[in-house]
DNA sequence: CCGATTCCATATCGATCACTATGAAAGTTG
DNA sequence: CAACTTTCATAGTGATCGATATGGAATCGG
């Protein structure tokens, strides 16, 4: 587990001239907007309005600092996903997810699209271990969503022949896709339908359902 | 139209010592695995077996080296999808892309994933054009996709108020998200599975089948 | 006010980036 | 063979990469 760096006033020295938390949320932007490899420093220190030395001193290096953001970015994820735990079906989870999804990748005030799927989707082999942190927090999410599907078919709400993996990598996938099709400029209506197509996919509950 | 550039062997002049379609396919393998802008071109000219001044000789610049290796790249899916043209309905079309995407985001002999999902998805300002002709070419093939699937609309054999372009967007969607579980380590069994998932999304043709 | 502690601003570090100047080498043409 | 054309290998260009050394500034406990 990834443990967030804590914020402990020092009683002595210097204090911080910048906000640690709001300084965070830029660099997290600038990873969103232009991945890990490719937002270097300078660019981070320029959006999160502090010098090189500080940034160093205050989060470790780039690879902390991209975990830390990637952390910030996941956390609310993190809460959706636990609050679609409690969702009344699977089937209802997965589409908050999805919808949640579409919202995030087409929000005005943030760049298009995911950064868990576009931050690290390249790199070199210097940056393999930011990429294996990504994909694991990437398999969380979806191991999460195969768990809540189990539980559906153990409840009888889904065919006991569900393939409770499948599923949940059908989810996954297409969320990872509809961050491209955001990237290429699909608005949030269109990137709407296609989640609500996705949904189609679903095995109907118990008896034949017209939709 | 990106053109390719023209081999031709000149009647004097000291000879190419390498192959230049055999290097384009080395450049593009690279790509494949670690991204545009994330490849150097010491490790191109490494992997094509060349010298810089002959890499830039040769082909120009890092982007329209990288240009042509896309258009090597999706010179066999536009075949592919051109066949697929042929295929007897929009949704075997749909199925055979899907298919045929998770064969080669898993194949042994080369990168996971796909390379127009994850060459340019994350990237600087600097490659901006770049990225927006990888976009282009995942537009095209969505577009031909939606044109098969209103040809399928008009001919009665999809339900007048299908939405093609939710559809065509899905297909896309759920085949860059298969690039993500590739690349994640997911294997050709199992990403087969989520293919088949996503075509039940698919509207029945006339009357109610139970598959 | 003083020493200790911590952070900030400036100015870099060596390494690597995409790219190229230069001259020798390898062909063709006559 | 000599003149010409094109490619080769070597060695480097200025710029930027991630990361830091250094010394002064700001706040603490005493």
């Amino acid at each position: 587990m990834i443990t967030m760096k804590q914020e402990v006033p020092r009683k002595t020295g210097r204090p911080l001239s910048f906000n640690r938390g709001k300084a965070l949320e830029q660099a997290m932007l600038t990873f969103w907007r232009h991945g890990y490899e490719t937002s270097s420093i300078s660019e981070l220190t320029a959006a999160m309005g502090i010098s090189a030395p500080s940034l160093y001193a205050a989060y470790g290096d780039k690879k902390q600092l991209f975990l830390e953001a990637m952390q910030l970015y996941a956390g609310s994820p993190y809460d959706m996903e636990l609050a679609l735990s409690e969702a009344p079906t699977a089937r209802e989870a997965a589409e908050r997810m999805l919808v949640a999804a579409v919202e995030a990748f087409t929000g005005e005030l943030t760049p298009r699209g995911c950064l868990l799927a576009s931050a690290t989707a390249s790199g070199s082999e210097a940056s393999a271990e930011v990429q294996h942190a990504v994909a694991q927090v990437r398999q969380d999410i979806k191991l999460r969503l195969k768990k809540r599907i189990d539980r559906d078919v153990s409840q009888g709400l889904l065919p006991a022949d569900t393939n409770s993996d499948s599923l949940a990598g059908l989810v996954i996938a297409v969320i990872q896709g509809l961050s491209v099709l955001a990237r290429d400029g699909g608005d949030r209506p269109y990137l709407l339908t296609i989640a609500r197509a996705a949904t189609n996919a679903w095995p109907k509950p118990r008896s034949g359902d017209a939709n």
